[in-house]
RNA sequence: GGGGGCGUAGCUCAGCUGGUUAGAGCGCCUGCCUGUCACGCAGGAGGUCGACGGUUCGAGCCCGUUCGUCCCCGCCA
């Protein structure tokens, strides 16, 4: 291999007119005219055109004649500018083309079993989608990463973390390696758990995130802390989700939140930056009951209006049956404004499809619907308001005509706030009213530190999150719902891209916060003995936050599936096409593990 | 765990009310072609219609089971 003069295809250019190149890449696409023949070669550079003249060398051409897509080659011959007729204006190396004196094929390929070659179309045509089922992708995933597309997903996801690592390094942070084999940790997600060989039925655990160990750092005197790590969790898949995923983990010591959002704005910015998109800062702070209240999930999507407005004062008298009996029995209504839309949305749309339709599947009962026209209320049920009522509605809602009204009303608060945000969202989609090329970030603040399931406490967080009061004398659950907790979501148009908080250094806080959970002192002590012992020992105060770099990356590429920036993904069923994991084992390798495998009978067919 | 969609050529898909020899585009192979870049032209090969069972004179199509995959919900501190 002559590495040393091996020249890039993408990076020859009209300056190395007249000069000979060597070029090393595989056969991208050929085109055969007879006594003429071209040949595009691609590297990770890009593409170039290669011309075979038999006049100009026969052997070459001859031997051009026999390559195949995928063939890998070395290429030697001169840079020769093209005529104007012949230049390519849709290739970066258009205006040249190597007239080549010597050509080896170094390894012949099968034809692919998809088309790797990303060929640029003519004038005024789409590029053409490449569109292959993505199981056959994964299964031959080494020739999908051929695809320039996919080698620019990697190239750019690896600057993203890049221009990451070099900002916190000047920030003074350090990465440090946590273990991936671990301790089973209770709550949350299931854990992938490894069997030891050498302590007969004890378990490993594959971290769900390095979270008890970037505190132990802290309290090893590490100050500041990041890693770029591997997290697993045994959960069912989502399209955005993966077994194996990569957090962007942050720690640090002697701050508070605000340190957080000042360290935070400028990397999220710099990354985005990398897709040349530019983030307006400083980001808006939005409380948890701002953001429910409003867009009725905790990561709004800003970039559009729709902001849910509680109306249920104004119905505590109606004659209107389905308010009035839930707005006194202590039920909400709450209402958005669609603004201008009235015509987009014809009656039947409104009645047929989204009130009878859309909303049921979204879980609520019913949804009423009112168009603004000549100041007034038009709808099916606006003969059962009074004046005063469709005045309020008008005003509180900010009525103009030409806009349209959505209401959901139930006796369940959390159901009302679900759905009419999941409706938000749907409608705005439905409606193209996402402005296109806008990125809206936000911070979202003091989350809940509890929530309640089945009766019993859990933590919103995780169990380490600092509680904004004290909570050391609080008993009744009631209460307890009702704390805060600093801790807080970095929110990107409607998309977590991280979360974290300030954590407990106080063992007072922490044994009050297992207690409430509901851990027994003996279950406190084999799960987080070791941990809590730590902390009796001098434990600065400190937080962080943890991003996902696999979501933040897809984002700043502006892809959906975030599967395209990782080379190496599972399928939707946590499955590789290609290497067949997960698989079974011999017997051999469960003996030394001591385990027996017990698979559930399948039911007899007939 | 629950609900829904899909499975036909290497890839992406069409296939009528169940009826002769299952089609298209791309790719592949052969030949022709001196300026293409989604080259063009002519010809050709390529199918267990996911699998199994059933209904029927007859099944790619209808029914059942099963496998695979995708989407939604549950789940994801």
């Amino acid at each position: 291999m002559n590495w040393k003069s091996r020249r890039f295809s993408g990076t020859v250019s009209l300056t190395d007119k007249g000069s000979e190149v060597t070029l090393y890449g595989w056969v991208d696409t050929i085109r055969d005219h007879g006594q003429l023949l071209f040949i595009h070669i691609r590297d990770r550079s890009g593409v170039l055109q290669l011309v075979f003249d038999p006049e100009y060398n026969k052997q070459s051409y001859d031997i051009a004649q026999t390559l195949r897509s995928e063939d890998v080659i070395e290429a030697i011959g001169t840079v020769i500018e093209r005529d104007d007729a012949a230049k390519n204006p849709h290739l970066p190396t258009g205006s040249i083309e190597i007239h080549i004196k010597s050509i080896k094929r170094l390894t012949k390929a099968l034809t692919p079993p998809f088309i790797i070659t990303e060929k640029e179309l003519k004038d005024g045509e789409e590029k053409a989608e490449f569109n292959v089922d993505e199981d056959i992708r994964l299964q031959y995933r080494y020739l999908d990463l051929r695809r320039p597309s996919m080698q620019q997903h990697l190239f750019k996801r690896y600057r993203i973390l890049k221009v990451i690592r070099d900002y916190l390094d000047k920030e003074g942070f350090i990465e440090v390696e946590t273990p991936v084999l671990t301790k089973s940790t209770p709550e949350g997600a299931r854990d992938y758990l490894v069997p030891s060989r050498t302590h007969e039925g004890h378990f490993y655990a594959l971290p769900q995130s390095p979270q008890l160990f970037k505190q132990l750092l802290m309290v090893g005197g590490f100050e500041r802390y990041f890693q770029v790590v591997k997290c697993f969790r045994d959960e069912d898949l989502r399209p955005n989700r993966q077994p194996e995923f990569t957090q962007l983990d942050m720690e640090a010591s002697f701050i508070d939140e605000t340190f957080i959002y000042n360290l935070i704005e400028p990397l999220i910015t710099k990354a985005f930056e990398i897709g040349d998109i530019k983030l307006e800062g400083p980001f808006p702070h939005i409380t948890y009951q701002e953001s429910m209240d409003k867009y009725g999930c905790d990561r709004p999507d800003l970039r559009f209006g729709l902001e849910m407005i509680n109306v249920t004062e104004i119905f505590k008298n109606t004659s209107y049956k389905i308010f009035q009996s839930i707005s006194q029995s202590n039920g909400l209504i709450k209402g958005i404004n669609i603004k201008g839309m009235a015509d987009q949305m014809s009656k039947s749309m409104l009645q047929e499809d989204l009130a009878k339709k859309v909303i049921p599947s979204l879980g609520a009962k019913g949804m009423t619907w009112m168009k603004v026209l000549d100041g007034k209320l038009e709808s099916n049920i606006v003969q059962f308001l009074s004046e005063d009522e469709q005045k309020n509605i008008i005003q509180q809602l900010d009525g103009q005509n030409g806009d349209v009204l959505i209401f959901i009303a139930d006796t369940d608060h959390a159901l009302v706030n679900d759905v009419l945000g999941r409706f938000r969202l749907y409608i705005a989609n439905r409606l193209n009213i996402i402005p296109k090329n806008v990125y809206k970030a936000c911070w979202v603040v003091d989350f809940p530190l509890y929530e309640r399931k089945d009766g019993r406490l859990h933590s919103v967080h995780h169990p380490f999150t600092t509680p904004k009061v004290d909570i050391t004398k609080i008993t009744d659950q009631d209460e307890l719902l009702k704390v805060t907790a600093i801790a807080y979501d970095i929110v990107v148009n409607g998309e977590e891209l991280g979360g974290g908080s300030i954590r407990i250094h106080d063992p007072n806080i922490q044994s009050k916060i297992f207690k409430d959970l509901g851990l027994t002192p003996e279950q406190i002590e084999q799960k987080f003995g070791f941990f809590i012992n730590a902390f009796k020992y001098g434990t600065p105060p400190h937080g962080g936050l943890a991003i996902g770099v696999d979501r933040l990356t897809s984002m700043v590429l502006g892809l959906e599936n975030i599967r395209e920036v990782i080379a190496f993904p599972k399928n939707r069923v946590a499955y590789c096409p290609m290497t067949q994991a997960p698989s079974p084992v011999t017997d051999d390798q469960l003996s030394d593990l001591h385990i027996r495998t017990q698979l559930t009978p399948k039911p007899e067919s007939k």
